[in-house]
DNA sequence: TTCGATATTGGACAGAGTGTTCGATTGAGG
DNA sequence: CCTCAATCGAACACTCTGTCCAATATCGAA
């Protein structure tokens, strides 16, 4: 039962195996549905019975190699879902799980990943953030803007923290930078406090 | 003298006011040189006579409709050049300008932009950050890593919050946004500091 | 105004990629 | 072992790219 059709598992797996490393190799940008079906010898049509596009593939591309968005909900919760308020905020388990996923984490995240998947990951980020603060800021309209601002912000800020520690084996360690990055993004909401 | 063949300064602007025109239709990414030279009217020879790609005439377009990417470096700079430490910081200069040239910005920083001017754009703001609080780092090899860090979220940061700001007409004023932009800015390294 | 320089045209070109179709083949799973 | 779904692979029309060239227009300077 729960076994879906192995030939389509590892069509899949052989698709996304291919993608990341092409990433990793010219840029998402350069990528071709062409250069994935040739790199994992799959028919065109394969491909297209599968994805629509290359964009879908990307998306697609965790879920296929068994490696999820983010860090399980349970041992910590990855920027959301934390019931204390402490000043510690808890990217660490995000800069874990990346760690832990290096490969797929510098294609999907490094200076050669694309927007697509970079935003979709910020948005979920944002949203982690806003859960977290929206505590600080008033139910008018215009609360909701500044906190959506705010969220926005601060989320594209951990991004960037994270695609520059990602892209290099960086010397500072995931609990380092996960901690800075934690006070500063406390920092960016006691800055912006008042609203 | 001064002047430039006028052919080539019309050419030059149907293509990027085409271009602008385009990207707000359609986005960026979904815009090609065929596009282009169909609705400015110019011919494919033409095109590239001036420019290798698309790239490359997003990147010019500012100059070609002359438009300075950054407000005039005399009447406030923005977010460069500023000898004051105060913790007001300066965004407000760039959020004005913003204003001022409203369907420019908007196609080069809305959400129908592309990754390119935005990176450019965000890569030169990360610069001025770094100018503004390189004191608060240490000049060893790790507090170089910091600051550069730093830099680069916080200015992801600011463009985050210039991007929603600019793609709707927002009911925040420049002067509103810039400042609270400025305190969160600050508080952002705040919470970073000892580094 | 005239004239040489040069920008533009328009068309054609090969090359690459896209997304779709279909009959033939393979192999998974009951 | 047999059925059915997945894959193949080859072809298709289509769009876009980037380059070339001879013919035409327009500019700027004398």
């Amino acid at each position: 039962m729960a076994g879906i059709d192995r030939r389509i598992q590892k069509t899949k797996r052989l698709l996304s195996e291919s993608l990341i490393a092409l990433i990793l190799e010219k840029g998402y940008e350069a990528v071709t549905v062409q250069h994935i079906i040739d790199r994992a010898d799959v028919g065109r049509s394969t491909f297209y019975t599968h994805y629509e596009n290359k964009e879908q593939l990307l998306l697609a591309g965790p879920k296929n190699l068994g490696i999820p968005l983010f860090p399980a909900d349970g041992d910590g919760a990855g920027s959301r879902h934390r019931k204390t308020k402490a000043p510690a905020f808890g990217f660490l388990p995000l800069f874990r799980h990346a760690a832990e996923n290096r490969p797929l984490a510098k294609a999907m995240l490094g200076k050669k990943s694309g927007e697509l998947f970079l935003g979709r990951m910020r948005h979920q980020v944002a949203e982690g953030i806003s859960d977290e603060f929206k505590g600080r800021f008033s139910k008018s309209k215009t609360g909701k803007l500044w906190l959506a601002y705010f969220s926005d912000a601060a989320a594209a800020a951990v991004m960037a923290m994270l695609v520059a520690w990602c892209e290099e084996d960086s010397p500072l360690s995931a609990e380092e930078v996960a901690a800075r990055c934690d006070a500063a993004v406390a920092g960016f909401f006691t800055g912006a406090k008042g609203a």
